[in-house]
DNA sequence: CATGAATGAGCTTTCATTCAT
DNA sequence: CATGAATGAAAGCTCATTCAT
């Protein structure tokens, strides 16, 4: 068997995963499920994972990887703060717009208590990109004189409601509301 | 046995799903732990609640309902929509704060399947008092001319956001720090 | 409280068991349904019967008496013994016909282990009439010489089966059917 | 484990519910139990069943079949049809006689909603060889002119009866009663 | 490496029965 | 006598995990 096949297997594993955790909750995402949608039996997912729990927790490792890389794609650091900060607003409402997988799967990660199963540092690891974006930007005097964290906190937490606003389907999103919304943003965290 | 005593019972037992499932999530609250912690007896549950779903979404209306209470509480009407605005939002920080088993429930509810479960009216119903008071201010000019429901969902996300940030205990929060996130909102959804 | 409420209480549980019985099976008939249907607590019913065993077994003896009654009505003694008995004969199947919960019940009850629990005696006493029915006819020389359980069963157990064939609506059967019918047994049974 | 042993586990668990549901009824043969004496795990039992009304339902299935089997065994279509009816009627009863458990089983199942739950095609498919057998016999003038379904009902139910009242063992009955059972039945049921 | 039958602890739920009022 | 809240044993069933093949 190659590698490649190797390979497969297991994100066979993972997205199969995902798509049942997504859809039902982990409540109703047995590894027997998992194993069905994946194309495997059922013992074979226990020898790319240890249990049910690292599994899903490398799933979300593995996702926020995927996601970050994504978001800052095209980013260009040439460009003036905001418009590279617009860039990453939208391109981050774009992205889980087309991906509600994965951030349905987020949203109950980390509101679970596999979130506090992992390392400290990987959870750092994974958020630094994007704290160190915008403190740089603080500390250049673009941002409001506001701890990073607490910005951070707010752009995200605002920009999470929203796309889950726009995946509930229950208010259709044009494009110039997402332009409103962004304003609506940078003019609370731009310094005055 | 009272009528007073036969409340107590179902609010015991609210309580102990809400101790429970901020602690542990859904996954590891069973029933039986239910029982145990409200002290009584398993087939009592069944009494007050049809099933573990009518239990939790039970508690999560009976408990939108108590924070939306608090929420409003000293709210006043003859004021300024600003300052209005700032005591609901610090009123809410606050309110999580001291009360971090109804946030951590709150978050993993409206993540869950068991949200979907909800009546659209109940939904509606529990929601209708924040809506109204941002959405008046829309008309009003106060607020940008952005569509109420994601105004609501910027604040509300953002303010969710902060509160987690503060109970996670990673950054400790000051009130000045508070007073800056307020500004950083409110500079954001003001009409300029 | 009169004794004729009374009665009536003790009437309308045997009843709601019967109806319960007769559709849902032994299985899906609680005690807590019992109450509901006879319009008492569920504490009530144990003062009329020691257990639901006892509930249960009561109310066969109790329909086995009342059917009795039904079907040996209009019996005319000085009759010769064909007609009396094919009077017999169709009288207990349209009491059935008439009267299907009691026929289910009969029909679950007798092969459930509850059977088992009613005493002999009681059980003689309430096959009693029609046994001696027929074993006279035997020693008349008017019924074959088989020993008299034998054709009781068999007349019996023929009976059931249309009544249950009639009851199954599968199979609309016309009084000139049951004619037919009562002749194939009687050609059975009669001397030669 | 090799696929004998496989077999062997599906057939001890249906072996291992007949034995439990014709001494104890239903209601009194918990799956713990049928575990217990399949010696297997309770949830091994979920392997080959989906629950506990499909195993239910698949052991009548199962038996009806095995039964038939048994009683036209030696059947020989070449003799005249009194003959070939003498031996289904006699190998029937000697069938029950020495399989106790099935008959107990048969008459439970029949009288309990379970039956209800299989599917008419199933119903259909398990009788038409009776069906058959008799209704030729009708159409060519053997049996007396009365709709099949009748004539069946008759001679199964008065059957049974004679199983059941065999079985109870309050009544010895010797081949010379069975043969004039067999009369009573057939003087019945022929063409005059 | 891969399989999937087998496990059994543990889950949600039911229900006959009791007993304080 | 009547009530019905409370009990808790026991039911049916699920599912993460193991292991012989």
């Amino acid at each position: 068997m190659t590698n490649a096949k190797d390979f497969d297997k297991r994100e066979a594993i993972l997205q199969a995963m995902l798509e049942l955790i997504s859809k039902h909750g982990f409540h109703s995402s047995p590894m027997s499920e998992v194993a069905k949608k994946a194309n495997v039996a059922a013992g074979t997912i226990y020898h790319y994972f240890k249990s049910k729990d690292e599994l899903i927790c490398a799933l979300y490792v593995h996702k926020r990887e995927t996601t970050l890389q994504h978001i800052f794609k095209n980013d260009d650091p040439s460009k003036p703060f905001k418009d590279r900060f617009r860039h990453f607003y939208l391109q981050t409402i774009n992205y889980f717009t087309t991906n509600p997988k994965e951030f349905y799967f987020f949203e109950q990660f980390m509101n679970s208590p596999y979130y506090g199963m992992l390392k400290k540092e990987e959870i750092t690891r994974l958020e630094q990109p994007i704290y160190d974006f915008l403190r740089k930007a603080v500390f250049t005097q673009v941002l409001r004189d506001v701890p990073p964290k607490i910005l951070i906190a707010m752009v995200v937490g605002s920009a999470n409601a929203l796309i889950k606003l726009r995946l509930s389907g229950e208010f259709m999103m044009t494009s110039s509301d997402l332009e409103l919304a962004f304003f609506t943003c940078w003019d609370g965290i731009k310094r005055v």
